[in-house]
DNA sequence: TAGATTGTTAATCGATTAACAATC
DNA sequence: TAGATTGTTAATCGATTAACAATC
């Protein structure tokens, strides 16, 4: 591979089919990167920037084809297929992801879900199928799925991870509070909603005492 | 002000408060940055860098008191006072958020909840009053808030960010799949979960044609 | 051709890692 | 005193921004 691509770079890709979606609803055959990075409130060399990693998309002087671009950052994010996965943890959080919809506009579908309460299991909810904990390897074994989405407490997010890796799921999105992105067989994605608070509460704080002025980002 | 602080520097600080509260759980009264950072997975280097931005906690040849190094980062956090939070969109995501015990447990309480929908307004719901979305600024006058929580659909976040800043509210975590961290007078953080499962459909999808090793971070 | 806009290289900026002097 | 560990400076690494040649 001839660059190292920045992650920063694979998250933006999401945001560039989202304007890519947007120009389309209204009938833009072609876009500029100005045009894109405006409506993302992004800088156009950082789009430009972005996309170089991965090839050569648009026409000099003329800028991108909505369709043609929107289809070559679903293929580069693998969006251009279904992709099916299990929640981990059917509590409050657990329930909220499982019937998100903004995944299911991406082909990305939630097919089971596990819990240990037994009140919850053994049932199907809106058509996902809910078992219970220690049915998980027997279940996974006979569905297709490549994705984990953990929603345990921390005390058991470490084990959980680790069977699922033993299922052979190997991409995780971890909502328990630690640290689950550092092994070599697991692709992890960590989402740490108190630190996000912290970091607000922290600026609410600090922006007090220094001005009204504030350092986003 | 003397140096910059990264952003990525006070996300962490989240990350070592909740490493101290692990150690005075097993009784330790002083740990080392190794030790901290063992337990964290990430280098004692980081730590004392992070630090360093906002004083002097340890001592040297010794190493840091948990319960001293605890009230001084809950400190610069603001997280050594209580918070009141509403949310905006009582849908799956914000009935999930408002229940989290995580931030609780931080001091964040949610106090309110707005939503379109009048089936499930003017009602306490587990102690949260939940009210139609046009009496918001009438709401809002009377309780004491400091942060909303967004999960209304992105046609509307915008919207409701500046109806939000309208009522004196100057931070704002953001679920809607857009950016409302830019504007001066508002501090937001943006959390976008369709990004996060696109970024590891993009690594399940490129792990497989490099080879098993994988960048994480 | 002139104007517009891309793709890429170079310059800047910022964050992480490493090394080490200070000191408990 | 010797060993341990911090706090800080310096070196490295990586990402963003800016500038511009290529070209539609």
């Amino acid at each position: 591979m001839a660059k190292k691509i920045p992650e920063e770079t694979i998250l933006r890709l999401s945001h560039y089919l989202r304007a890519l979606l947007y120009f389309l609803e209204e009938k833009k055959d072609v876009v500029s990167s100005r045009a894109i990075a405006e409506f993302l409130k992004i800088s156009p060399h950082q789009l430009r920037k972005d996309l170089s990693y991965f090839g050569h998309f648009g026409k000099k002087g003329v800028g991108y084809s909505c369709a043609q671009l929107l289809e070559a950052i679903k293929e580069i994010l693998g969006l251009n297929r279904n992709w099916y996965a299990a929640v981990v943890g059917f509590g409050n959080l657990g329930r909220a992801l499982s019937f998100y919809k903004g995944f299911r506009d991406q082909g990305i579908f939630i097919k089971v879900a596990f819990d240990v309460d037994e009140k919850k299991t053994n049932r199907m909810y809106k058509g996902i199928g809910i078992y219970p904990l220690e049915k998980m390897e027997e279940v996974l074994k006979r569905e297709k799925v490549q994705i984990g989405i953990v929603t345990v407490p921390k005390e058991v997010a470490e084990d959980i991870a680790s069977r699922l890796s033993g299922c052979g799921i190997r991409a995780i999105l971890n909502f328990a509070p630690l640290k689950l992105n550092f092994s070599h067989t697991i692709i992890a994605k960590d989402v740490d909603l108190s630190c996000q608070l912290s970091y607000l509460t922290y600026h609410l704080k600090t922006a007090h005492r220094d001005s009204p002025k504030q350092s986003s980002k």
